[in-house]
RNA sequence: GGGCCUGUAGCUUAGUCAGGUAGAGCGCCGGGCUUUUAACCCGGUGGCCGGGGGUUCAAAUCCCUCCAGGCCCGCCA
């Protein structure tokens, strides 16, 4: 069984009818890949929820009262003044990075495009700004509650993070009198107000029913899971991890009257790439930028194909290609758990490759044949770099019988992903069809003779040739035979002078791209 | 130090929760398509399931132990 059905129904169990799948992100503008597992991973089993039945919703939750925690690099000097500042206050930056008066706030600015970005892998939640729950009183509550049990929280934490906490520590962060959480310390507590003096040495209250401040991370994840009713929201391993978030957070929700969620801990996803890219030199694959490289169901059959405990190398390389074509041999033969003739085990495994498949579509519901491209990437790979426009694309595919009609969506899709791959550093070199300007020494030297007399009176034959498909196929073919070389020692020949290689795209294609002039120059080299 | 995860074919892995003759893809090799789009089709090679012990009629699967690798424990998922 898929983990996620088997998620939903161990949740059934658990929780009844009515489910929460729950993930969020904190809107720094720091978005990395791992966020597209956290949020697919609670995404797909809403998914298996309502496939089986179960009234389920998927929230998420933006951390848009967290504070800004430092100036990232996209980010000017200029917001060293607003470090400490909850996110959903503070200015967001225009293009070079300074605070722009104008731009709105600053979670929303990075929230827009990221929830463009899921919106494209089909990734629709119910978005909950976290700053507006504490705005409207729906934390009070808890907050209330925290603050006495203060003593039992700080055991909780203590006792099971091993981490020691400040004398001063309380699990309320109140906003000083400049909006600031930095520097703010607590002088007393009359519900529902938070005294406070601030690093100005000004005093004030800050109100628990209004977004004054806010709970520690740790307070505030166990709270929300009550607020929200949340019954399953998967977390990293780091949070995972004895005496992590996870661990503390159990007991905290309780303590403050509410059903936690089962612990779920999903494994690390990491990028690998082709290019000049590591985590060290800063370079890495956000989610932005790899939904523009990789098709959204191929992203998604990413998670959806990967065990939840099993660590992902997310390659934006080679190994794309072999990702890509997995599905799509996948989809276009898919395993039938209902066969009579299978094993235990192979019906197990098929049943979960369906539930991979059908959890990697981008509308639900759909079937994953709609989803056929139709073609290899790679050999996709090979057709959009010869041709320069799309129509080309089709009409080629067309020829080889890979398309009868008109490209469908999908396959349009991929073939705008292909490009968009190729034009980055991250398509790998081994791939890249390099067309030479002559005949390099090392290609020559794998010619016989006759196969550079081939090439020559080629050149010449091609001069006066009609510069289409076909009748440069014909003119091949008819110097072929006149050079007494076999057909496919000619075409190696075509290949070895036009790209370096012994094989190549059809040779009479590559041939018309190249253009006549630029051709012949190169044949007769 | 505490804890989590992973070791199955050259590579990526399924199968481990519910024990019943080790599956798949890629790669590789061979063949076909009698003009080679890196296409497409067919076939084949390849594994003492990390080591050892135990439970069982039966273990990749359960238990113990050892080895190897990765990772987390600072509000980065």
């Amino acid at each position: 069984m898929h983990w996620a059905d088997f998620t939903a129904e161990k949740l059934s169990k658990e929780r009844g009818n009515k489910q929460v799948a729950c993930s969020g992100i904190t809107p720094s503008g720091e978005f990395h890949i791992g966020h597209i597992r956290e949020i697919l991973s609670a995404e797909m089993i809403h998914r298996a929820c309502l496939d089986a039945g179960l009234d389920s919703r998927y929230i998420f939750i933006v951390d848009s009262m967290d504070p800004l925690r430092r100036v990232y690099p996209f980010l000017s000097e200029d917001y060293e003044q607003y470090i400490g500042y909850p996110l959903a206050f503070i200015p967001a930056p225009d293009s070079a990075g300074k605070p722009d008066p104008e731009g709105g706030s600053y979670a929303e600015h990075f929230l827009g495009p990221f929830l463009d970005a899921l919106a494209e892998i089909g990734v629709f939640p119910e978005v909950i700004m976290n700053h507006e729950t504490y705005a409207s009183g729906q934390f009070a509550e808890k907050i209330d509650s925290a603050i006495e049990q203060a003593d039992k929280i700080r055991e909780i934490i203590e006792s099971i993070s091993g981490r020691e906490l400040d004398e001063n520590w309380f699990p309320y962060n109140p906003l000083g009198s400049d909006g600031s959480m930095d520097g703010v310390t607590v002088t007393g507590y009359q519900k529902p107000f938070v005294h406070w003096t601030d690093r100005h040495g000004n005093s004030g209250s800050a109100d628990i029913r209004k977004a004054d401040g806010k709970l520690p991370w740790r307070i505030d994840w166990a709270a929300r899971w009550g607020i929200h009713g949340i019954t399953c929201e998967p977390a990293g391993k780091d949070h995972g991890a004895a005496g992590g978030s996870f661990d503390t957070g159990l007991p905290i929700c309780k303590l403050l009257g509410s059903e936690p969620p089962s612990k779920m801990v999903y494994e690390w996803i990491q990028v690998k790439g082709a290019g000049p890219m590591s985590s060290s030199s800063g370079n890495t694959v956000g989610p932005i930028e790899a939904l523009s490289l990789v098709p959204p169901e191929i992203l998604r059959y990413l998670i959806a194909g990967s065990k939840m405990n099993r660590h992902i190398d997310f390659n934006t390389g080679s190994a794309l290609f072999q990702m890509a074509d997995e599905y799509e041999r996948l989809v276009a033969s898919a395993p039938n758990p209902d066969a009579e003739d299978l094993t235990k085990r192979q019906r197990v495994a098929a049943i979960t490759q369906s539930g991979a498949m059908r959890l990697s579509q981008i509308n639900r519901g759909t079937d994953p044949v709609d989803s056929l491209a139709g073609v290899t990437f790679r050999h996709l790979a090979m057709l959009a770099q010869i041709k320069t426009s799309d129509d080309d694309v089709w009409n080629s595919l067309r020829n080889s019988g890979h398309l009868t009609d008109e490209p469908n969506s999908a396959l349009q899709n991929r073939l705008e992903r292909m490009r968009n791959w190729i034009g980055s550093i991250h398509f790998p070199e081994d791939a890249r069809i390099n067309i030479q300007k002559k005949i390099e020494d090392n290609a020559r030297a794998q010619l016989s003779p006759e196969q550079i007399t081939f090439l020559q009176r080629l050149a010449v034959e091609l001069s006066d040739s009609e510069w289409s498909d076909e009748a440069i196929g014909n003119t091949i073919r008819t110097i072929s035979s006149d050079c007494g070389v076999s057909g496919r020692e000619s075409y190696v020949a075509l290949y070895w002078a036009m790209l370096g290689r012994k094989h190549g795209p059809k040779a009479s294609s590559l041939l018309l791209e190249i253009g006549k002039d630029d051709a012949i120059k190169l044949l007769s080299s």
